[in-house]
DNA sequence: CGTTTGAGTTTACATTTAGCTACTCAGCCC
DNA sequence: GGGCTGAGTAGCTAAATGTAAACTCAAACG
């Protein structure tokens, strides 16, 4: 029996981010706040999505650091708040542009993606990759996944 | 009003990944794929996950390409099925490696990553980031998000 | 003072998803 | 043919999510 198979798994990098991000809208949310939304309004309209929640999901992501809040006045009205991403945040954005990476390849419409990303300097579309810290690009089966410090076996009962 | 918060998001490709990969285990079966389970009773046992999800699931990734079934025979037993990862499923490794990533660094424990992944051929550790199409690398800040061949507003109703 | 507006909260109910537990099924072994 | 094993199914309950409407609250406006 592969020993793998007991080891502890609560630790998991991804199981952690998981159940931050993992839940129904999170990550859309997050797409609008990088596509220019900040109002809770502005996320209602274009996500569709139930209010109570969304309230939810925003409050979870400020107490996560992922969004902070600030505030914004239209004039005649008073000051209310608005949802901007932080450093915290904008480090989410190559797992989530991997979705999109692959969605774009598996399963755009005929005609093409809805989005593009580009190099605001150079105009270049922009793409995931995985390199090795020599800067070598690195095809994904030439990745090994090795035990790391707080690698640690499950315990039997 | 921003245009934007009129426009049709069905066709996104961020939403259409997480249809598939979206639900609850699903990523974390296929971390255990890439860690070198196949059989059923490897990720039931090390994912703790009910069976009736764990196979609704490993259905769902063999229909959908990212998965596929071999056979396998211990020697006094019948076959029985195994998965293996397709060239699809490979694809979803980049945006699986960022979710790693975004853990290791936000919410590892004080001694570190539970696993690391590292470039076989020279031993260095790999990582996941973007890079323009022309090999600069790119900041997030420096990306920006275009309308694409598929961009289109939703029908006012 | 009464109304409007954006940003919520609260309540109620339907639907979907997740989590157990028990059961099946096909071959191998005796 | 009876038991064992890996790979599932089936049925039930619990939790999360979806949907809708009513309610709050604070400032601005008339």
């Amino acid at each position: 029996m592969d020993p793998r198979l007991d080891r502890d798994t609560s630790n998991c990098s991804i199981a952690r981010t998981l159940e931050i991000i993992g839940e129904k809208w999170t990550i859309l949310i997050l797409r609008e706040v990088w596509y220019g939304s900040s109002r809770f309004s502005d996320f209602e309209r274009v996500l569709g999505c139930p209010r109570n929640l969304l309230s939810t999901r925003l409050r979870m992501l400020v107490e996560e650091g992922i969004l902070a809040i600030e505030t914004y006045k239209e004039p005649g009205s008073r000051s209310r708040p608005k949802y901007v991403i932080t450093p915290k945040g904008m480090d989410l954005v190559p797992a989530v542009m991997g979705l999109l990476q692959w969605g774009d390849r598996y399963r755009a419409d005929p005609e093409g993606p809805a989005v593009l990303a580009r190099h605001r300097d150079c105009g270049a579309p922009v793409d995931v990759r995985i390199s090795c810290e020599r800067g070598h690009p690195v095809q994904v089966k030439d990745i090994e996944s090795v035990p790391g410090p707080a690698f640690r076996m499950r315990s039997p009962e």
